[in-house]
DNA sequence: GGTGTCTTCTTTTTT
DNA sequence: AGAAGACACC
């Protein structure tokens, strides 16, 4: 392949661009509209400090945050300068940190073969720490105090400044299940995603002279979406550069739609305060969208206040019109985005590959998938339940990394019965006691328990087999590669015929899903030479769904609003356009969260290239029925912008009276629900009558609480008095007919 | 200790 | 609507 000349590199960009690629002078930030080119940058500025010398390929760190953005980057840096790119530290904040505490994690009192628990694992964690902490989940639920603790780690805190903090009583319990989850990972050797970026700022700052040899190998580093980057990601970035003084932060505050992970876009509003010398470019020019389209997503975006001010221009012309389609409910709208796709296929000589379908949430994917099936247009979906969260594979991977690292009880934890082994509640309880008392890890316990008298004679000899089925593997795993041990371990647990006794389609996926697993093990090996069983587990668990999204196929996307960052199509449809939905009910009373709810429209829209289709249901199936309104976003886009097929459609006073079951007497529903808010409150008196869907018809005896907490208590005709929660419980208000 | 049924609870977005 | 947990029965 012949390399790139510097003329080369520079030639194909504009002038900003190619400035932004040639400036040499200190930080940079690089504020990038969608579509501007930005990707183009990055690597063409790597090529750049290649190709003349700034910098060795491995004294560069390039952070992106998904790793199939930087396998694309790898990519083009690749056709630009040649192998060197693969000595680039490029990957994920989370792999590269992964990679640097597995090789220096030792300072810190880190083992290499630690385990990285995904979020499932640590809420599991959680769970049993407040089982056993005796903290009901009635108003602190596993999920809370995940996102809780999350959140407190990406803020650089630990248990004891988190527990300094806490002021009202719940954060003093998430303070004191903080506590006891840290312990219990030390414990088994184990992180979580926080602690990846966590950790290496403790090992950092405690250990300057290590600091000190990475601020010096790198000597130019890169941030890609520097708006979604959370303090701790900001600290590490910051801390590795504060010698050479050499970043680049390349982001969009328009498309920070990640504040619910912890993303702080104070990170890139605040970087000129940060590093005051600063050069700043700004990408205005737009490559990929038509004028209409620009002009939609820009209006809508702009009724944010938190941003700074932008033009994105373009030289394209102004293509079609962004189309809205208002169906009577979501079928229709499925039935609409499928006649859509097969009248552009038909028409304009469409693929199905040039067609992405977006939505707010992953449960709205079903009908589309549906709709799609049925037409016989072939798609992807990218999201969802993900190959490597599936029970089955979790369960594979929980007798991997027991293996690896013997220490990690909660694998173990989830594998001791998986398949049956006659090990309940009791057995387990005894071999816990066991471990405590021996101040071992669960592990260590199960290799005693052949001998311990209080467990079951039965029972100690399906411990003892167990426990050399896993000694055997974890003596024998530096030998074989990570594919063949897994094969064998699971041959000798009997986990397959574990997975076919369940013969129905679901348990049939499941083998599949195995034998899917085991082959990617195997593609793993040969792809990596020295790819042993720790790297494997290392890379499986910072693996995302989009990681794996294979563009070449050529099926209609369909994925979420926040999985279509980076990418873009001919066509996109963004769908369930309604209030409550997008923007989502918990983020209408919040200005900052509606404000990110718009910035992701934003993000949506301006995935499109030629065309953009909108779509709202007026009447909505969310378990019970709920009726749409039109989203504000709609409102937002310029008419001149917007040509409307369909017609609104108020569902309202129109349900015959059959459509109550069981009332002998007439009762006509009123126009909505009154599952939340204020508004309907006023309804809902002690003494009126009400229709449950499941319930059927009652009285209200008692209410307490307000708005989304209201607590009702209601006499149900046919199952008595039941008190529920007003948010869920879906009432519909019943008023007498006067007319039957 | 396993299995089946009933009840309760959950619905955001994901590295 | 569907999953996970609780509970009861085997």
């Amino acid at each position: 392949m012949a390399l790139s000349s510097v003329e080369d590199i520079l030639g194909k960009l504009n002038p900003v661009q190619r400035e932004a690629v040639e400036y040499n002078g200190g930080p940079i930030l690089i504020l990038a509209g969608a579509g501007s080119g930005k990707t183009r940058v990055i690597t063409h500025k790597i090529a750049y400090i290649i190709a003349t010398r700034q910098a060795k390929p491995w004294e560069i760190l390039a952070l992106t945050f998904t790793n199939k953005a930087a396998g694309e980057m790898k990519e083009r840096i690749r056709t630009l300068v040649g192998k060197g790119a693969d000595l680039i530290w490029m990957g994920t904040f989370h792999s590269i940190f992964a990679r640097i505490l597995r090789k220096e994690g030792e300072r810190i009192g880190l083992s290499r073969n630690f385990t990285i628990y995904d979020e499932e694992d640590q809420q599991g964690v959680i769970k049993g720490v407040m089982k056993e902490l005796d903290l009901s989940a009635q108003e602190l639920t596993p999920r809370t105090v995940r996102s809780r603790i999350n959140r407190a780690k990406d803020a650089l805190l630990g248990p004891g400044a988190y527990a300094e903090g806490a002021e009202d009583f719940i954060a003093q319990r998430v303070a004191q299940i903080y506590s006891e989850y840290e312990k219990r990972l030390q414990a088994a050797n184990a992180l979580d995603f926080a602690d990846l970026l966590l950790k290496p700022v403790r090992m950092f700052r405690s250990h300057p002279d290590l600091l000190g040899v990475y601020q010096k190998q790198f000597s130019a580093i890169l941030v890609d979406e520097y708006q979604d980057t959370n303090h701790a990601q900001s600290v590490l970035t910051d801390l590795l550069a504060a010698r050479h003084r050499n970043i680049c932060v390349v982001g969009d505050d328009d498309q920070s739609i990640y504040s619910w992970r912890g993303a702080d876009v104070g990170n890139i509003l605040g970087f000129e305060q940060n590093y005051p010398n600063c050069k700043i470019f700004r990408l205005e020019q737009n490559y990929r969208s038509t004028k209409t389209i620009l002009g939609a997503a820009g209006a809508v975006v702009s009724h944010n206040r938190r941003r700074k001010p932008k033009t994105l221009w373009t030289s394209r012309g102004d293509g079609e019109v962004v189309t809205l389609m208002k169906m009577p409910d979501e079928r229709e709208e499925v039935l609409g985005v499928v006649r859509k796709i097969e009248t552009f296929m038909a028409e304009d000589k469409r693929q199905p590959r040039d067609f992405a379908v977006l939505y707010r949430t992953n449960a709205q994917s079903r009908g589309l998938e549906e709709g799609l099936r049925r037409a016989g247009i072939p798609y992807t979906i990218v999201g969802g339940i993900r190959f490597y969260e599936r029970r089955e594979i979790k369960d594979v991977l929980a007798y991997l990394r027991v293996v690896v690292n013997p220490q990690d009880d909660f694998s173990l934890l989830r594998i001791i019965n998986v398949p049956p082994r006659g090990i309940g509640a009791v057995t387990l309880s005894r071999l816990k006691e066991l471990a405590r008392q021996q101040g071992l890890s669960l592990f260590g316990a199960l290799k005693l328990a052949g001998e311990e008298v209080s467990i079951l004679p039965e029972k100690r000899k399906r411990l003892k087999q167990l426990n050399s089925v896993l000694k055997k593997y974890g003596s024998s795993r530096k030998k074989v590669s990570p594919g063949e041990l897994a094969r064998g371990l699971l041959d000798d647990v009997g986990y397959w015929e574990y997975l076919e006794q369940d013969s129905t389609p679901k348990g049939e996926d499941r083998v599949e899903n195995v034998k899917e697993l085991l082959r990617g093990m195997e593609e793993f090996s040969t792809l990596h030479a020295e790819g042993n069983l720790e790297a494997f587990l290392a890379e499986v668990s910072l693996l995302t769904d989009i990681d794996s999204w294979d563009d070449r196929k050529n099926g209609v996307t369909m994925m979420t609003l926040h999985a279509a960052k980076g990418l873009e199509f001919p066509v996109v449809f963004i769908t369930g356009l309604e209030e409550g939905l997008f923007p989502l009910a918990s983020n209408l009373d919040d200005p900052a969260q509606l404000e990110e709810e718009r910035r992701l429209f934003y993000v949506g829209a301006t995935r499109a290239e030629e065309r953009l289709l909108l779509s709202c249901a007026f009447r909505r199936r969310r378990f019970g029925g709920q009726y749409g309104i039109p989203s504000r976003f709609i409102d937002e886009v310029p008419t001149e912008y917007l040509e409307t097929e369909g017609e609104d459609v108020t569902w309202g006073a129109a349900f015959s009276p059959e459509d109550i079951t069981g009332t002998e007497k007439t009762y006509q529903r009123i126009e909505d629900e009154y599952s939340m808010g204020e508004e309907g409150d006023f309804r809902l008196k002690v003494g009126q009558t009400v229709h449950h869907s499941r319930f059927g018809r009652g009285r209200i005896l008692g209410k307490s609480g307000f708005g989304e907490m209201t607590r009702l208590v209601v006499d149900f005709e046919k199952s008595g008095r039941k008190r529920l929660l007003l948010k869920y419980a879906h009432l519909q208000v019943l008023y007498e007919d006067e007319d039957s």
